[in-house]
DNA sequence: ACCTGAACACCGTTCAAGT
DNA sequence: ACCTGAACACCGTTCAAGT
């Protein structure tokens, strides 16, 4: 398990194969499959030992408005995925799916339901922030590698060459475009969300 | 070319290997080096081949708010990418980088901006909007894929052994997790942005 | 119960050689 | 210019055999 940790650390997800962590392990790549079914089964074991050992954040002061609560939640669970998002590639179905990662969307959806949302808004809610939050994950470590990758990105060549008659506010940015798309503006987005959908909800959405 | 497309069309991306579109236009699989450079060349070919077939909808009526042209803008984006999800893995960088796809980012900054919001802002917004919109598709199409594999979700599962006493409103919810997450809530999920950072920006955001 | 060896059906890519 | 054959260094997984 540790292994696997540590090839994943170092080489990303695509560089844990079967055959590499044998040899990381000093055996044959067979002898894994006597301690699990597949590959998809590693992973599944990888996550939940991930999981397990991710801090629980305490709510936040009082004196928060409801809104809060939800927002907090979910920079929580941003940063615990941040510095693993290989996680986000394996869970590609719709949820969290460790037992130990719900404490997530029971947070947040408990807090909407506090906030006063009806269930079936509550949950809206959370796969909104979800899918936002998977999405960020998967842009910045997609940015991250390419960025240490060095050399001219594709991006920067195409925007060199942007026609301002078609693309004229692209082109205005032109240049600033790369430092503007490297700041962080998770928390602005999942304020927006939770203004949008908690504080200021859509017509008739609360009763 | 036409042969990729069909190839990812049946099998999925993963199907899509230099092997075997070799074998499906009957050539050797060192052919097509002559063709292009590497198996990225070939995804970056074929991303630009769809983008310049995609539909680019007209803005909607006068009476529409200045919100409704950004989330009309990102619904024609979701919509334009929702049939092939191959692309947003393609596409791992920050933001749609064929030059036919970039009238999406062009329509919502520019909307955004003549809705009073500062350059920056409407860099934000979009970003926002994309993270959202790639974490949705991907979502969708593991969520498909997951379906039409039939057989219990590992999902279930948990949700069957779910701990009332942890996680109250998850237990509660129960079996209705699964028909609730089935739900499309896109639209919701961008209007609530555009409410959050345009009609209901944070404070001090409009001078 | 736990591991190995050999095999099957695959990958992307390089290199030298052919027309 | 365009293609082939053979090779290299890989994959996940099965099956029969060993201790």
């Amino acid at each position: 398990m540790s292994a696997a940790h540590r090839i994943i650390e170092e080489e990303g997800l695509q560089g844990l194969t079967m055959r590499r962590l044998a040899r990381e392990v000093g055996a044959t790549p067979m002898a894994l499959y006597h301690h699990v079914h597949d590959k998809d089964e590693l992973l599944r074991l990888l996550l939940d030992d991930y999981a397990a050992g991710v801090p629980r954040p305490g709510p936040p002061g009082d004196s928060a408005g409801p809104g809060e609560h939800v927002v907090a939640a979910a920079i929580a669970m941003r940063d615990a995925l941040a510095g693993v998002p290989w996680i986000v590639e394996v869970l590609r179905a719709d949820d969290l799916m460790s037992v130990h990662a719900l404490w997530y969307p029971e947070t947040i959806i408990d807090a909407a339901v506090r906030a006063g949302l009806a269930p079936e808004a509550a949950v809206d809610l959370y796969r909104i922030i979800w899918h936002y939050t998977a999405g960020e994950i998967t842009a910045r470590a997609a940015a991250a590698r390419q960025r240490e990758g060095g050399g001219p990105t594709y991006r920067s060549q195409v925007f060199a060459n942007l026609d301002a008659a078609e693309l004229p506010r692209l082109a205005e940015l032109g240049e600033r475009w790369e430092e503007l798309t490297a700041r962080d503006t998770y928390d602005k987005g999942v304020r927006a969300i939770v203004r949008g959908l908690v504080e200021a909800p859509p017509p008739g959405a609360r009763p």
